[in-house]
RNA sequence: GUGGCUAUGGUGUAGAGGCAACACAGCGGGUUGUGGUCCCGUUAUCAUGGGUUCGAUUCCCAUUAGCCACCCCA
């Protein structure tokens, strides 16, 4: 490689050596992590303010949780085996030896909450929801990252399966009110137990039809047999339609507790669509599971998993705490927002109705008074006080679009006036300064 | 984690083995107190490292990152 270049270039006949830009490398983003710009927050605020709605409307009180958690919470809690905890974690041992982990979901830090402040002592179910971001070291891909945010809802303390169901269509309503319609698959696995007999089944009807299977498929038949079920592979799909199917080997109680989940979701005109095949990633869940999928995922959107829950009546035991029924649901926002952001949606742009311009450092002075007045009286100013240029400022007024521009220079400082400029029709008035808020009210018609 | 595709200003794109083009955005100006048009100027070590070559941004290799499929999931 050639050493850095002196650029030359031509101007008014007279060539100029620029100096070469140099420096220390320009740091980038983390692999997988993604930065939520300015021109992005109305998108996500859309997003935020539909959580706090609904949720609260619900009945749902806001939880926060470190993002930092014992490794041990995840290994016992979303299990050992599974992918999250297996390849996943971002887990690291400080110097005091302690073995941390960025979580990876937020049932499991609810639950941990949940026992560590004794909130069975409170009226029962208890009921949170969250906003959060996760991390899982995942290969990273459109709407894939290794920090995702998280809006979920979480009851616990409470098996009706009017929960599960409400739970389903609180996630299912969340979309809908944003525009985006989706559908619940929605299954149940029943108990550990009833799971692990399904299991040896499911086992033992591949087992027969092994050499069909494909290589995928063989290690999950070792690993995770329910995985081969939503297995993409055609002879594994085809195999499957004469596998064993989980509700026959469920109990009567899960049986009846799923029904009557279906039942209130039929009464809520949830969109459902029965998934024998549906089994989740994470070892907690039992009876209910189900997951929430775009209907409409025409355009590049790869990812059409919105989100997911169900059930986990054994986890708060799992972690040392009583036996306490429990229920939730996760939604990737991420990926909602890239719907949203497909949808063209028009977002209501922030209006501003004065900008205060001003001239000299006199002017500057006096300026940052009215605007501190505005402020104080509820009008919705802004300004540019680090520009010295006129020209410059009722440009940036302009491009705000907003009403008024009020205008103070070294003149109107010495008359103790303003100016103020009525924007759409450039007509423009000189104010005593001490009522330039009084007549700027009655101009917006805030004051009749 | 496995395989594939891609990589040019802030953004979107062109280009070709021989001085990197266009549009938009940004910033500065058009004689120092006023906007939307117009005009001018300015904004790129062509991802990083190496190789082939007289010469590489262009060809080759590696790395990194993004994307796609898989694994898995949000």
């Amino acid at each position: 490689m050639s050493l850095p270049k002196k650029i030359s270039k031509e101007k008014d006949g007279k060539k100029i050596d620029a100096p070469v830009k140099k420096g220390p490398a320009p740091i980038g983003l983390v692999r997988g992590m993604k930065d939520i710009l300015p021109s992005e927050q109305p998108l996500w605020d859309l997003m935020r303010d539909k959580a706090r709605e609904l949720s609260s409307a619900y009945g749902f009180e806001r939880i926060d949780t470190p993002v930092l958690e014992e490794t041990a919470l995840f290994v016992r809690g979303v299990g050992k085996l599974t992918d999250i905890v297996e390849k996943e974690l971002y887990s690291f041992e400080t110097e005091g030896g302690e073995r941390l982990s960025l979580r990876p979901e937020m049932t499991a830090p609810v639950v941990r909450a949940y026992i560590h402040h004794g909130m069975l002592n409170l009226p029962q179910p208890v009921k949170v929801w969250y906003i959060a971001p996760m991390f899982r070291h995942d290969r990273p891909q459109h709407g894939r990252y290794r920090q995702f945010w998280g809006f979920g809802c979480e009851v616990l303390g409470e098996e009706n399966p009017v929960v599960d169901a409400q739970l389903a269509f609180l996630g299912w309503l969340f979309m809908k009110e944003l525009g985006i319609e989706t559908t619940v698959r929605i299954n149940s696995i029943g108990t550990p137990e009833s799971r692990a007999n399904y299991k040896n089944a499911l086992v033992t009807y591949f087992r027969s039809k092994r050499s069909k299977l494909s290589d995928e498929d063989k290690k999950r038949l070792l690993k995770n047999p329910l995985r081969i079920l939503d297995s993409k592979d055609p002879a594994a799909q085809e195999m499957k339609t004469e596998a064993p199917q989980i509700v026959d080997w469920i109990n009567e109680d899960s049986k009846a507790h799923f029904m009557r989940v279906l039942e209130f979701l039929d009464e809520l005109g949830v969109p459902y669509q029965m998934d024998p095949y549906l089994v989740r990633g994470l070892d907690y869940y039992s009876r209910t599971v189900f997951e929430f999928y775009a209907n409409s995922s025409t355009k590049e959107l790869a990812q059409s998993a919105l989100g997911g829950g169900g059930r986990y009546d054994g986890l708060a035991e799992t972690l040392g705490g009583r036996p306490t029924p429990a229920a939730g649901f996760s939604l990737g926002l991420d990926r909602i927002f890239l719907h949203l952001k497909d949808m063209d949606l028009p977002v209501p742009e922030q209006t501003v109705d004065v900008f205060v311009a001003q001239l000299g450092d006199q002017g500057r002075k006096k300026a940052i008074a009215i605007f501190e007045e505005l402020r104080k009286s509820g009008i919705k100013a802004t300004e540019a006080f680090s520009k010295d240029a006129i020209k410059v400022q009722i440009e940036m007024a302009n491009r705000r679009k907003v009403k008024f521009a009020v205008i103070v220079g070294q003149k109107e400082v010495l008359d103790g006036t303003a100016v103020l400029r009525d924007m759409d029709s450039g007509t423009q008035e000189i104010v005593d300064a001490r009522k330039i808020v009084h007549e700027i009210q009655k101009k917006l018609g805030k004051i009749v």
